[in-house]
DNA sequence: ACCATGGCTTGGAACGATCCAGAGTTCCAC
DNA sequence: GTGGAACTCTGGATCGTTCCAAGCCATGGT
């Protein structure tokens, strides 16, 4: 004998809307319509359905309506590549906020991991399985094969990172104006007194490091300073973060540094310890991502802050209108990064 | 008219087993055979099928294979609380791991939200929902409410974290033995020449907390030394890993420091800034967790390391053999840490 | 009294997969 | 040549939900 469906105390197997329907007296339908378009019932009637659900703690299956609705409820995030002792934990703050936001309208995060060899490696599955209402692309900078490949397939999808290579996508994105980050942590030197500001960043063929760098040099020249033999591009890594720094101090002996990213920062820091001068009082540093490590070191590392938290938050109501009027074409919208200052300078 | 099924080039709607079927000349049983039990088709209509799936791009429908199975292939991990300048970037590390572990055996995880205040919120919908197979918890040491809840809903889960409350627990769980992390750290000190070595650590009532320091306690008696006036407890942060720093440096000179994590470290680097010493020179520390501050900031933070990476993928084993046997109950692994050596010591 | 109107409710069909029981084939032993 | 086991393959039912078209019942205008 089969164990009676909606019989036992412990629920063994969880209630249908039969269970339901039957126990308010009424038909499934009824009981579907009380979830989904309450205002369809008379009052009376939704009230005893409402006491039904709650008395059996009926939640709707979500594979059944899935396979109706042709909607899952699921937002697909590739688990962005991790880079052991780069300060990425930035990510962090951000899927933080994006997963609360997504809750709030209904939807739960599928992360799911792709080869980092290959930037398709993952979408193709889940959306030949019909896994996924739609995806976040985080890494757009990294040229835009994920987003034409989707877009490609007619996916729906949002994008944090502008489409650099192709101005006129139609997804919506959202993105941070880090060359005006890169300004106005040059202007806050400017301010502080510094005129000899150099510049720490990435190699030319890196599309977010030339605009970074281009804030600087706009801050530098507006302010009639000059920029010449300041500037020096390099990996994104502590150590040759640590060499440029070595370089830049022994040639040129700027009194402020600005880096692309904290993770220079931190070889700059490197180099000011083993020379043995002080960060923050006989030399100043900004970076850039305001991570962990800027937030933690002694004296606190002045650091250019992307609103991630706003981001998420943009991306979700992309996303909601998205999923609500599929030919949705938003503008991109781009978000001003904010200066946290702090000891460094 | 509408659209024929799976005329089109750019397919408008994914291909069904039914097209499979079609195509290939069979049933759709044999089609899902050709899926799920290869081996019960002979060579030959394997070959046949396997071409139509090829041809047509044909990939299960998720929302229709979780509604016959009940089996969602999702595994449930709720959003870590997120504190602001602590360095729990540690997470990230796990969840990375644990999601590429999770994809080799088939299953994507699902992340989700919940209250804060509410060590519950969000699992009760997902359960009744049938939205995911499995949990994993990650919060343990804040008291067994989540797993224990678990247990009395009959859903299935693995912790990481042993169950601190109830020993006798039936789960599996993975944990770190951060009480030889403790120990191997102070050995390390004393190997290093040092005796007078201090901890700083948490409040009484955290398990995690005692269970540190005893490992602490353990190595200096095995070594004969004295523990007396070195402890400090306090809160986990920067500005109260800074006091009792200060406070226990003025008070017993100690020549080395053993903190119960990178966070107190980091407090410890903000007074060593401020009475100008120099790390790992004129004192050494060690912290706990191997964060990203750990290890770039100059000179470099020893620091004991989970196995992170391990224990998610012991997690995922025990998850696997969990839902393939719902009665399997597995005995609780217990890692060890390494002690990670950098400049503070 | 009648029919149209509109609000509320209903049973049957469908989504796309797997489970189940049985039908058809093949093959070998007697 | 026949019976039976083993192997392949098939059609119908089912998972729990929502869509659809139709049914029921008051109400109100003619």
């Amino acid at each position: 004998m089969a164990v009676p469906r909606s019989g036992g105390h412990i629920s063994a197997a969880p209630p249908t809307l039969a269970d339901v329907a039957e126990l308010a007296g009424v038909s499934r339908q009824t009981v579907s319509n009380a979830v989904n378009n309450p205002d369809l019932l008379r009052a009376d009637t939704l009230a005893r359905v409402q006491d039904a659900i709650d008395k059996l703690g009926y939640q709707p299956n979500r594979a059944a309506r899935s396979l109706r609705t042709r909607a899952s409820h699921l937002i697909g995030l590739r688990m962005p590549a991790l880079q052991e002792g780069t300060a990425n934990a930035m990510m962090d703050r951000f899927v933080h906020t994006f997963v609360e936001a997504a809750a709030e309208t209904g939807y739960h995060v599928l992360l799911f991991y792709g080869d980092p060899a290959d930037p398709l490696d993952g979408y193709d599955e889940l959306l030949r399985s019909t896994a996924v209402d739609a995806f976040v692309v985080t890494d757009t900078h990294l040229g835009g094969q994920q987003t034409t490949w989707l877009q490609s397939r007619r996916a729906r999808f949002v994008s944090f990172g502008r489409p650099w290579t192709q101005p006129d996508a139609k997804h919506p994105w959202v993105d941070v104006d880090l060359a005006y980050g890169a300004e106005i942590a040059t202007e806050h030197l400017i301010e502080r007194g510094h005129s000899k500001i150099a510049w720490i960043g990435w190699h030319k063929d890196s599309l977010l490091g030339e605009e970074r760098r281009s804030g600087w040099i706009h801050a530098m020249h507006t302010h009639g300073l000059s920029t010449t033999g300041l500037a020096s591009r390099t990996e994104d890594s502590i150590s040759s973060g640590k060499a440029a720094a070595d370089a830049i101090l022994d040639e040129t002996e700027p009194t402020a540094l600005v880096c692309a990213s904290d993770t220079l920062a931190m070889g700059v820091l490197h180099s000011l310890f083993e020379r043995r001068l002080r960060l923050g009082e006989d030399i100043a540093v900004v970076g850039f991502d305001d991570s962990q490590v800027a937030q933690t070191v002694p004296p606190g590392i002045t650091s250019v802050r992307p609103p991630l938290e706003e981001a998420a938050r943009e991306l979700v109501k992309a996303l909601e209108e998205l999923l609500a009027t599929p030919s949705y074409a938003a503008p991109g919208v781009m978000l001003k990064p904010v200066l946290t200052v702090r000891g460094s300078s």
